[in-house]
DNA sequence: TCTCTGATTTGACAGGCGTCGAGACAGGCT
DNA sequence: AGCCTGTCTCGACGCCTGTCAAATCAGAGA
């Protein structure tokens, strides 16, 4: 990227603060719905969902580029979009070693949108 | 609906048997990927991700479309198409009684990508 | 039976998205 | 400098998707 390496846009996940009120318990308020919807968005192609449990589960928490493309029969090109796409949501973030690009999940995130969806064990 | 009130397509969660590993801890096999994605996919806009919430969190874990369209600036039809597409993505459940729909959510698809997405707090 | 209301389906349109090839950029090596 | 490898950007191509208006289906009631 030729510019930072921060996400590119910053999805207002601020908005979605009081995002951790599960589903079930709350109706989601419009504005936390768009940012929410957009990570969920993100999650939502086979190809991002599988690079994102391969940064995640990932040895030191990180990945390389070169480790992810040959997983999928896709070009270089269309894995980069993808891991574009995450990074925008706000999922990953990335950093340039040298050569190689290592891509790193935001834990944070993924500990909101978890929470949205939890739903108690019993009813009430 | 004119057949059943079973969900349409019958997603194949069963496929994501081992879902239930963390992202973060096991990478998605590419099988399971396609049907968590799919499911994902749905929350993945913001109109379905607050008409879920509504549903879920609706007194006696149901709600009437009735109740549900005036809630947004869209027509009948787009709101009956975006409730459509959480009952293919197998999230909500459709019932006919007399002359209204009321849609329930399934509490074991969330819970699924609830764990899916879960994050041990501290490290390993 | 006829009509009315609620909900869905159908058909159509614009915009978004996944994919690729070609080209550009970044960094390391000789 | 020049080249090579890894990664990203750009432009283009179909397909998919969100939306609406119009038509249709399902029940309830007169």
């Amino acid at each position: 990227m030729s510019k930072q390496p921060a996400p590119l846009v910053a999805i207002d996940l601020n908005a979605a603060t009081s995002c951790c009120a599960p589903l079930t318990q709350r109706r989601v308020p419009a504005q936390a719905a768009a940012a929410l919807a957009a990570a969920f968005k993100a999650l939502g192609d086979p190809v991002r969902l599988q690079l994102m449990s391969m940064i995640a589960s990932a040895e030191g928490g990180e990945a390389c580029v070169c480790d992810l493309t040959p997983a999928f029969d896709l070009t270089g090109p269309t894995i980069s979009h993808h891991l574009r796409t995450l990074r925008e949501a706000g999922l990953v973030d990335a950093e340039r070693r040298g050569t190689w690009v290592y891509y790193r999940a935001r834990p944070g995130v993924l500990r909101q949108l978890a929470s949205l969806l939890a739903v108690e064990p019993a009813g009430s």
